[in-house]
DNA sequence: GCAGCCCCTGAACAGTCATTCATATTGGCC
DNA sequence: GGCCAATATGAATGACTGTTCAGGGGCTGC
């Protein structure tokens, strides 16, 4: 919500970092990712990071060849993790499909509470990259969605999984597409202060999620 | 994503509509709604905008006061329309928490999906505004989520509905805001080529939110 | 103590922007 | 025909933008 307008209004939220605390590109991203996120991309100057890192404008250029590399940058390492915790998660949650999607979910969320900023970031500010830069960003959702989509087909093949029809069809990739709309946007909203821990809210989609696709309950181990 | 930077381009998407078929200040909301869906606020220039109507940038101060006061003037018509549209479908689909909640969410959906470029800037648009006139558009949203949170509540203690609990507990606002989150999002992927139909979609979404609270199957009327 | 390098500075550049205003133009009404 | 209010024009204003670059520190290894 301070998401302001062209009025000036001292910028300095984040209350200048050290100079000497960490790499001044990290410094950087930091700074960059906490502007992005409070106040959005088109509307963040050079000027207002680098003086949130305690430099002028000009220095961003030794590290970053332009102000929409940098976005690029912070969102394309946040993007690819977060890819590879899912794949990760997914692998090595055994052969049941439901253990499957409920570990894919419960990493997810919990990824987008405590990480929300960066969450945040990622998933408002792509619009403003170009075309190609763009393009390697929708590539790695779509192999999340289709993670997704995968997990399902084999829990609807192996008939653990029940999911609402339309028509008597499954359109699973829409079911995929809900649910990741749920889990992505809980950046938007949860807080640390607020009723759930961030186990407890991975814990309730897990269940929703599960509940979503009609899981089955499990034979007794 | 033409949402584009700096580089100027040949601004012409929505060919200058005709400055005889509506009142212009009918053509400027319009055309302000096909722009910032398209390329978003920040970047959509005053200039932008009266030129897909056919005129020049002064004229917009004749109908607004400000580009501000336009982006207000057509997120809060369509979030009022989105609250009315809510409450009215909740109040006509009779006692039962089942038929209220899949009434809402059906029209919430359909909605997201018919509306989506409405929907659109209505959702990602709102932080750009000033912190007294996003105040109302919050409310709103508050609103629509607690006729959500009072369809739980009633459904919950009547029985007919068993949502996941965590440690014991039920948070039915989490839940309202998960399944708003879902519904909400539609408007940013669904598009009138894909596999399904509003109506398929607005169903889809309907099953999917009575699983997630765990509605108990009717009893045959 | 002196290269050589990495990094930073801050002025300058060439653009952009929302908004204002004096000056037209319009269309309805007497 | 003449008048008035509503509306459109487009140049001007003052401010802000990302990026470049000449000039300068302050390290390193010798």
């Amino acid at each position: 919500m301070t998401r302001r307008k062209p009025a000036r209004e001292e910028v300095e939220e984040t209350p200048v970092v050290e100079r000497e605390s960490r790499a001044p590109v990290e410094a950087i991203r930091a700074a960059a990712f906490a502007q992005f996120a409070e106040r959005g991309y088109p509307v963040v100057t050079v000027r207002d990071i680098m003086k949130a890192c305690g430099l002028t404008q000009g220095a961003l250029y030794n590290h970053f060849k332009s102000k929409d590399e940098l976005l690029h940058d912070i969102i394309t390492s946040t993007q690819s993790e977060l890819e590879r915790q899912c794949r990760q998660a997914v692998a090595g949650a055994g052969d049941d499909p439901r253990a499957k999607l409920a570990a894919f979910v419960r990493i997810y969320v919990m990824r987008h509470c405590r990480l929300r900023i960066e969450a945040l970031v990622a998933n408002r500010e792509i619009g403003w990259l170009d075309g190609e830069r763009v393009a390697d960003i929708r590539r790695s959702r779509r192999a999340i969605r289709d993670i997704l989509v995968s997990i399902f087909v084999d829990g609807v093949k192996r008939g653990v999984f029940e999911p609402p029809q339309v028509d008597g069809r499954n359109d699973l990739k829409a079911i995929a597409m809900a649910l990741l709309d749920q889990c992505t946007h809980v950046s938007m909203w949860y807080g640390p202060g607020g009723d759930l821990t961030e186990e407890q809210m991975a814990k309730l989609y897990a269940d929703m999620a599960l509940r979503m696709v009609g899981a089955q309950p499990s034979r007794p181990a």
